[in-house]
DNA sequence: GTCTATACGCTGATAGAC
DNA sequence: GTCTATCAGCGTATAGAC
C-alpha cells in the first residue's frame, strides 16, 4: 500500500527528530504500524534508504511551504520562517537538520549528500529573503545577508536543541532574539 | 590504574563528539586501549556512569579555562570564548552540548541533570560577561544580556554542527558574525 | 505487499578466576 | 584492576512462502 510507505516515512521522521537516527530501529516503526520488520525492508531495503527519503520529503515540504509564502511581505515571511518550528518545539521535536547534523560520522554518503542539499536549500531561501529585506530597508541588520542567514539558521536550529536540555523559556528567548532584526 | 580511567573518559569524550552517544560502544574504547570491555565496566559500571563523568569533567575544564581568562579585558575574554572550539572544528568534533542535546530522549536522568548543569554554567558565565561588557560600553548589542548570551551560545553550538554538513567556511562565517558585537 | 523464519554480529552487562 | 567466559536481547538484513 502507498499509505504504508508514507506512514513509515512519517514515523521515521518523528523518531529521528526525537531519539536520533542511531537510536531508532525498524522495530520501533513496525510495532507502531502493527506490521513486521520485513515489510519495512520491502519499502526501504536499508536504513539509509529510509533516511534519505525522510530528508527528501522534508526538502519538498520546505519548498511547498515557503512557496506558499511568496505573496506575503518580507517581514511576514521572515516571521513565518522563524516561527516555523513552534509546533515541533511544543512536542520537544528537533528540526531534521539539528537531529542529523550531530551524527554526520555515522551517516551514509547518500544521506550526507541529501542533508547538504537540504542545508543549501534552506540557507539559499533565507539569504535571499534577508538580502531583499535589507535592500528594501525592511530589515536593518548590519552584517552581509549570507552571514546573517547563517546566524539566524544556526540560532534557530540550536534553540530546539538547547530547549530540550534547559527547558523554561529557552526556545522563546532565542526566537525573540532572532526576531530583533 | 588512574591513568586507564582518565584515558577511558578522554576517548569517550571524543567518541561522543564525533559519533554521538548512542553510536559509540565500550568496544570502541577497549580496542583503542588494548584492554577488554569488562575493564571499562570496572571503572564505569554503566554507560550512563561514563557519560556523566564526561560531562562533569567538561564542566570542570570550562571553569578552569574561563578562570584563567579573568585578568583579560572583556572583549578579549569574549574573543577567547568565541574561538574556544577552533581546534575541535578543525578535527570535525562537536562541542559536548551539541553532541548530546540531540538525543535527550535517550539519555539517563543522571546524564540529563548534569547536562543541564553544564548549560547553566556556560550561559551564566556568558551572560555575566556580556552584561559587564554592555555596562562598560565595550559591546554595543541592543538586546538584553541574557538574550544575547543565548543567541551567541546557540550560534556557536550550531556552527560546529552545520560545518560538518555544509563544510566550506560555515564555521568561520558564523564565528565572524558572532564577533560583530 | 506482507508474512514467517532465520541469520549473525554487536550491544551493555555480569560472574568469577587471577 | 584486568582478565576469560558467558549472557540475553536487539540490531539490520535476507530468503522464500503466501
Amino acid at each position: 500500500m502507498k499509505d504504508t510507505r508514507n506512514e513509515i516515512v512519517s514515523i521515521a521522521d518523528e523518531l529521528i527528530r526525537t531519539k536520533g537516527y542511531n537510536a531508532f530501529s525498524y522495530s520501533d516503526i513496525s510495532t507502531r504500524l502493527n506490521i513486521k520488520n520485513a515489510s519495512i525492508h520491502y519499502h526501504f531495503p536499508t536504513k539509509s534508504d529510509l533516511g534519505v527519503e525522510v530528508i527528501k520529503e522534508t526538502i519538498e515540504q520546505f519548498k511547498i511551504v515557503t512557496d506558499s509564502w511568496r505573496k506575503l511581505t518580507l517581514d511576514k515571511q521572515f516571521k513565518k520562517f522563524v516561527t516555523m518550528h513552534d509546533k515541533s518545539n511544543k512536542k520537544h521535536w528537533l528540526c531534521l537538520m539539528g537531529a542529523l547534523s550531530s551524527s554526520t560520522d555515522t551517516l551514509s554518503p547518500e544521506m550526507l549528500k541529501e542533508l547538504k542539499k537540504m542545508g543549501t536549500v534552506i540557507l539559499d531561501y533565507l539569504t535571499e529573503l534577508l538580502r531583499e529585506g535589507k535592500e528594501q530597508k525592511v530589515f536593518s541588520y548590519t552584517s552581509d545577508p549570507k552571514t546573517k542567514a547563517y546566524l539566524v539558521q544556526s540560532s534557530l536550529l540550536a534553540s530546539l536543541l538547547l530547549d530540550n536540555v534547559l527547558g523554561g523559556d529557552t526556545y522563546k528567548i532565542i526566537q525573540n532574539g532572532v526576531l530583533e532584526i
